[in-house]
DNA sequence: CGGGGCTCCTGTGCGC
DNA sequence: TGCGCACAGGAGCCCC
């Protein structure tokens, strides 16, 4: 499941294989994958051919390839979305989306695959005067930690403004983008916190702890190339992700903490999983302050 | 309007 | 062996 790191490196594969292409054709080969092209499936194609390809960009989970100026292709890998770089004979992948072509001699085309069909492409235009060329569904989306333009400040007043627990907060994409419900457990066993902590506690100095560990625990990944232990993940070019064991909570139910050797815990949380430590992550008793 | 719950989708793995 | 179900989960959408 590509969470932003993974999703970095996808980026870096298309800013290497893919801008300053031109589109010769694209196909469409399932309507889901471009649902969110309003327009529809024959639209995207229409404007998408001819188009000059931009740098690749990237605000947490979400890329884009700029178009022309004006537009931008913008893509979501959901859950088991791919985006690979294949040569034109390699043959078509069970799940294969979306083909793009290039009009260039280089052999290779640009395929969105993806398995359960979470993810998908479409083209929006710009925001107006947006330095980043940024797309107009991305625009009331908070940047993310990793981003020159992340805010502390504003997202600790974001979090104290909204009723809500920590967890559901730092998965809201509009507080701060690009954390997933792994991440999420990662960054919060190593600040200690319980993911039902209400948002109503969180202090400045907790929450600057918070956003390094969020930090933290991305640049770890990154730096290990993009990690991810679901093999439905692989980059740009076609490799598989690797997941370099430096997970302390997700997935580890019944294991020693790493800090206090009490087994994990994972509970049933919004349809999916919280793994949290009982004896680290306490959550906080109402009218006092474990802390 | 904000919080919270539901749903989409497919493949895997497990228990009976 | 085969069936049914839990699980993986981002984010749009809907309802109170």
């Amino acid at each position: 499941m590509p969470e932003l790191p993974e999703v970095e490196v996808v980026r870096i594969g298309l800013e290497r294989w893919v801008t300053g292409r031109t589109v010769a054709d694209a196909e469409v080969l399932h309507p889901r994958a471009v649902r969110r092209h309003l327009a529809g499936a024959a639209d995207f194609t229409d404007r998408l051919a001819g188009a000059l390809i931009g740098p690749a960009r990237r605000r947490g989970k979400y890329l884009w390839l700029p178009l022309n100026g004006t537009t931008a292709l913008l893509g979501h890998l959901g859950m088991s979305g791919q985006l690979l770089i294949q040569p034109h004979a390699a043959p078509d992948e069970t799940h294969l989306r979306v083909r793009i072509r290039f009009d260039d001699e280089l052999g290779t085309e640009l395929r969105f695959v993806d398995q359960r069909t979470f993810g998908g492409l479409s083209l929006h235009d710009v925001v107006p005067g947006s330095p980043l060329a940024l797309p107009v569904p991305l625009a009331h989306i908070a940047p993310d930690p990793l981003e020159d333009v992340f805010d502390e400040e504003a997202f600790h007043t974001a979090l104290r403004r909204r009723r809500t627990t920590i967890k559901r907060a730092l998965l809201d994409q509009s507080l701060i983008s690009g954390v997933g419900n792994i991440y999420a457990d990662e960054a919060l066993w190593r600040s200690r916190l319980h993911y039902e902590r209400p948002t109503a506690t969180m202090t400045r100095p907790r929450t600057a702890e918070l956003v390094t560990h969020i930090r933290e625990v991305m640049s770890d990944a990154l730096a290990a190339g993009g990690t991810s232990f679901d093999s439905l993940y692989v980059n740009v070019n076609g490799e598989s992700g690797y997941f370099d064991r430096s997970l302390d909570a997700y997935g580890r139910e019944d294991e020693p903490c790493r800090r206090c050797g009490t087994g994990i815990r994972r509970r049933p949380w919004m349809n999916r999983s919280s793994y949290f430590c009982p004896r680290c992550q306490r959550p906080p008793v109402p009218g006092r302050d474990p802390r």
